[in-house]
DNA sequence: GGTTCACCCATCGGATCCAATTTGGGTTAG
DNA sequence: CTAACCCAAATTGGATCCGATGGGTGAACC
């Protein structure tokens, strides 16, 4: 799916992974309009790729155009985000549950070190990146590919809101995901599938509705 | 999110549409290599919409690209067809959960009717069409849309093979999928959201296993 | 006779140019 | 003073043209 050289060769898909990473790590925030010729300038091509990169980044759920109107980062209300975590809290056990029998002893290193590392920081973008590397690192030896796939959209249109509810809890976070990472990583350990699937879930499941309070977040 | 003009109005979306259309119904079969000239002429447009249009249904699952080479009608192996169908079978009865509900009369007697169409027909393609229309209209007052979207996108990469299947089963097929379709139209009736749910659980399930069998439905 | 290399053609990727549509502001009429 | 309309600038959508890449065919050499 994903070769090496053609995929940094062609503009488009180059520019559309570098839009997607400006995304995911704030540099352009929902609402924000995108103008093909300020993307053309800013990675020295034409704005033909660029149309292509924003039409492959609307297909991802990143962008939303507007015909001859424009282009503008996706905005997710309140509900569409509980949406996507209750979409979420069905998928993800599943990769779980086909991906921990899986799993080897160096995968189960890294989980580990993740889960340290996450207690240990206190930065937000530091946490936000590392939550994401265990999670999806849980889900990695499923071999259903168009699943991970699908989990990763996911992750990554809801991404601004996870940011913006981190920023709002603070430190405040750190013993309760914790708590819940310590215990996946335990039943992930013991190669019990169920107990991995339920506390994922649950994890999902808590976020969600903690989420559901929080309508501040979306302006 | 779908406005009825510009949709049309605009040519790498009708394009896509049209597409679309295409590979669903069969005219193009999975494998097919789509060349961009060629489609550009039969829409009469230049290949710069047709390339969009490629991408919007690459990102939509049904079309594969190969840089530099070209791009082919998606096709899928045994195992990402159940793959596929492994996901719908966590997703499906979320949707339905949120949808039934919500029903009006007025679509169940159109449900009514669609059974009773599928148990009355004996052709193939006509049976697809309205198993479809079926499901997602069950679906159809769920109010989330990405959900939907998401499951309409599963139907459709998977259609060419429910085609295949279709054809392989013959009349056999009816009594089965017409007695669970029944089913769980009575637990929609009497609004069960439990029972509608494991139903369909079951009838998805049932299903894939059946197509873990139909390896010689894939080349 | 088989294998390998080079060339050519088909097709894709990208750039520039032009047309169409929208949006905002300014003006005019009520 | 307000509202509606019209015009202009900005931005997107589309077409044509050119360069690049990859595969296939044919010839030459081993």
């Amino acid at each position: 799916m994903t070769t090496t050289r053609p995929r940094n060769a062609i503009a488009s898909q180059r520019i559309a992974d570098e839009l997607r990473v400006a995304i995911l790590d704030g540099s352009l925030v929902p609402g924000e309009r995108i103008l093909q010729e300020e993307l053309a300038a800013q990675y020295n091509a034409s704005r033909l790729p660029v149309r292509e990169a924003i039409r492959i980044l609307e297909a991802e759920g990143l962008v939303s155009i507007v015909a001859n109107s424009g282009a503008w980062v996706s905005k997710l209300d309140l509900d569409e985000c509980v949406q996507i975590y209750k979409i979420r809290e069905r998928i993800e056990p599943l990769a779980l549950a086909e991906s921990v029998p899986r799993l080897g002893t160096r995968q189960l290193e890294e989980l580990s070190e993740l889960v340290d590392a996450m207690a240990a920081g206190t930065d937000v973008e530091n946490f936000l990146v590392l939550d994401r590397q265990f999670h999806l690192l849980t889900y990695s030896e499923s071999r259903m590919v168009s699943l991970n796939q699908l989990i990763e959209r996911l992750w990554n249109t809801t991404q601004p809101y996870r940011r913006a509810f981190s920023i709002a809890l603070g430190s405040e976070r750190n013993w309760m995901i914790h708590a819940e990472h310590k215990l996946l990583m335990e039943a992930i350990k013991r190669r019990d599938v169920d107990e991995a699937e339920r506390t994922v879930l649950g994890h999902i499941r808590r976020t969600r509705i903690e989420l559901e309070g929080r309508s501040d977040l979306f302006r």
